[in-house]
DNA sequence: CCCTTTAATAGTCACACCGACTATTAAAGG
DNA sequence: CCTTTAATAGTCGGTGTGACTATTAAAGGG
């Protein structure tokens, strides 16, 4: 921060990028736009844009995120900065500096175009290869960021509404994480984390049509679990 | 990334922040530069600068951070990115958004005064407080961040010379938490973890006088601590 | 040269947690 | 009413870890 005199300073522009991530048919998805102009014009690319003058990256993604989801009432969704990616050459144009953020969503409303002209489009994380600037590398990035802190925070209940099952909860974990888990002990584990769920007393949900309706819960006020919920070692790896 | 022509674009100063954290004294220091000019003159800061045209917020941190320290060799100490600070007014002068980073030294040469003329010293983390701008945030964020990574990461051999002792690796841990630990549990977690240190054979060190020399050990090539170390739980927690 | 001091290293024990598994309960649908 | 489906309850053994004790190896002082 010192030295203003020594070197010349170069303007840079500075945008927000969001991995907008939701769960929609047990699928980890991510909110793509297409872009409209060069370069990468056709191409696929994460939402985002500039951060305006008097507003700061934190607000800026919250600004985005509210105009590329069409919802009216972002401000309870989990928004998490990830990193800044500043490669000199990471935009062909100018020098471009990204905040990048992870966007939770519990339910994913149908992607309606957003605030820039572009079409956006809800797509199976899997799928989404090949997009524009390092977004490949971004939304990556996300996944592995998101995954993590599954693992020792409560993260998870943001992927779900109000209200939900653990057998709900159960799969945010199994779709992030690719994973199957055990459900009784799923269960024992969250409900012997104290402050992760609160029972929501004598509420059951149908869970589509045949068996036993599950109890419903909400997020508890924790917000890291000790001790964590650790992924199954994928292998070698003691356990 | 998109609408580049929807809103006018401000320009930016992207610098980058550093929290350069050592153990000396069996306590974790912070590399601090006295301001020379307004605003906050007088003040102590962290070392930090701009990003120059042709770099990448990475290669800026680590430029300045062989400036700062005087170190000829900076290549292989551990830099890593915290977060981006971009409150429209946390520089009084102009609109600045600051890529905070963390850096991890080993030993601690004398702090030399560095590239810009500032004198530059080295305080106890408890002693630095006041702050310029919002460095005393990005400080206690370096030290949050840097806590919570040596549970399941191999950082903790950053604070280490290239052949250390299990207790120096002890020290480090017990320092950034500000707890005790019991030395036969440490070290027998350390050793039952494949990857985290080698054993240098046959080498000791004396560990300034009395008692047995302890074995010397590198660090190994995992990266992460499966499972974790967990910090012993404060109150209140679950264990 | 021995004896004390200091610190590293080795070992023990019990408890908590977790993975794997089986059993029971509760509701929906035919 | 019986079958199906899924939630919920319970068991058992292994492992990791906290708390603790015992042993070993060297330095330094008398």
């Amino acid at each position: 921060m010192d030295g203003y005199d020594k070197y010349a300073f170069e303007p840079f522009a500075v945008t927000v990028d969001l991995a907008v991530l939701t769960l929609r048919a047990d699928a980890l998805q991510v909110l793509l736009v297409e872009r409209g102009q060069e370069p990468f014009a056709g191409q696929w690319a994460l939402p985002g844009g500039f951060v305006l003058p008097d507003e700061s990256a934190e607000r800026a993604a919250r600004r985005e995120l509210g105009e590329e989801t069409g919802l009216a009432d972002v401000s309870g969704l989990h928004l998490e900065q990830l990193r800044t990616y500043s490669e000199p050459g990471r935009d062909p144009r100018m020098r471009v500096v990204s905040v990048a953020f992870a966007a939770l969503l519990p339910d994913a409303p149908e992607a309606r175009g957003g605030g820039d002209a572009a079409q956006a489009r809800w797509t199976p994380y899997d799928a989404a290869r090949g997009l524009a600037f390092d977004h490949d590398r971004i939304l990556a990035d996300a996944r592995d960021r998101v995954g993590a802190k599954l693992e020792y925070t409560c993260l998870a209940t943001a992927f779900c509404p109000p209200e939900f099952t653990l057998g709900e909860l159960q799969q945010v974990y199994e779709t992030v994480w690719g994973t199957t888990l055990d459900r009784p002990n799923f269960r024992r584990k969250v409900l012997a984390t104290p402050g992760f769920v609160d029972a929501v007393p004598g509420a059951s949900r149908l869970t589509g049509g045949r068996g036993k309706p599950a109890a419903l819960y909400r997020a508890g006020t924790a917000a890291t679990l000790h001790p964590p919920l650790l992924r199954p070692t994928p292998e070698g790896r003691p356990a």
